[in-house]
DNA sequence: AACTATTTATAAGA
DNA sequence: TTCTTATAAATAGTT
């Protein structure tokens, strides 16, 4: 446009090219800015150069993103759908997953029954049926696993109980037999591993004597089994 | 730039300020274009007008996408971040769902019932109960309709074969008796929209006189009703 | 990067 | 919006 017209077509020489668009760079860019200026516009302009440099004008008064989302707005697409493209594909399949299996949620409540045939409603019922005998098996184990606990720790409760009273007996004949200290953590060797006998029998055993050893220092015969 | 400098400043009057960014966007794009061929570089534009209008330019060797991608890479940045963590977001929060409803079915199946507590067993046990129960209501429920439906038909079979014998007699006392053409559809007249009928009789009703009229065309008397 | 002849863009008016 | 045109601005080729 000056020193002689050109054509609009590539310049084969690389040096010139890079000197042209940094020259007609420079002018767009200006160019923008005095839009934006002077017609309150909003102007993004982002460019690669043959050698791929990156270069990129926006306008003072907004950012890339911003523009970048009205753009997309105003053109009613997601330039960026494909990149989520399997993400959204997920999603979906797992909505689909998540209706189904609240339909059988429901169907086994007795709900939504229509969608079902005759047939479909037999197997469910039979279905359902096995389930609650499976559960109720269940209930009984549970109960039965219960009741197994509790017999062992009574067990248990008797045989301190029958200890004491030999121990008792052992002291009555002589006061010094079998004094032990372990620190006094019995609940361990009595099989309550937590610190705490269960709250199970309200025995209460209090020492038949006096503490024969004054001050410190647990006994045998110290220990309480309280409620 | 013409006919008297101007100042690089917000234009007052709003029509001028419509046809200097009409005149200079055209500007802008044409000079885009020309650096686009000339230096074989990639050009992105996008602007909004003061009115909110959006224009764009690009060039056609790439697409928007393309150059916003690369801009993103270039910059290091991921302007689709926050886009990106939402549905990160709900896919983790599909899957929570999705999670509870299978365990929620094992349950409902007698399955995965450790994680129950003992008081929730038994509700489990009432609440399986409660929907088989309604399950059997909704099959006796599906029963009785179906045998209402049966009655109905049967109710309809019998009347057709009431007229059919009322019509024999009277042919027999005048064979011209009621002759009447209607494409022999008797079908939809008889309740079977869909054309056949119902597989529930086997009744076969030959016609007990030969066809008084010869050729085509049907009549009452050809009217079968085959399994 | 600077210069400058020349082309191009465009402001104002129609 | 488009055309016209005087003039400002951009820039191709050169240094």
């Amino acid at each position: 446009m000056a020193r002689g017209k050109i054509q609009i077509k590539r310049i084969e020489n690389q040096t010139n090219r890079q000197v042209t668009y940094s020259k007609r760079r420079n002018g767009l860019f200006k160019k923008a800015h005095e839009l934006t200026v002077l017609c309150d516009a909003k102007v993004s302009i982002i460019m690669v150069s043959s050698t791929q440099k990156l270069h990129e004008y926006i306008s003072p008064t907004t950012s890339t993103k911003q523009l970048i989302d009205q753009y997309q707005k105003a053109l009613g697409v997601d330039l960026w759908n494909s990149h989520y493209e399997k993400m959204q594909e997920q999603l979906k399949k797992l909505k689909d997953v998540n209706r189904n299996l609240r339909r059988e949620i429901r169907q086994r409540m007795g709900e939504s029954l229509n969608e079902l045939t005759y047939d479909q409603l037999g197997n469910l019922i039979e279905d359902v049926d096995n389930s609650l005998s499976a559960i109720r098996e269940r209930k009984f184990k549970v109960i039965g696993n219960q009741i197994e606990t509790h017999k062992k720790k009574v067990r248990n409760v008797e045989e301190i109980h029958r200890n004491l009273l030999l121990e008792l007996d052992a002291r009555q004949e002589d006061p010094h037999y079998g004094l032990v200290d372990n620190g006094g953590d019995y609940n361990s060797v009595l099989g309550f591993p937590n610190g705490a006998p269960p709250r199970l029998l309200a025995l209460r055993l209090q020492p038949n004597q006096p503490n024969l050893h004054s001050g410190g220092g647990s006994d045998l015969t110290t220990f309480h089994l309280l409620e």
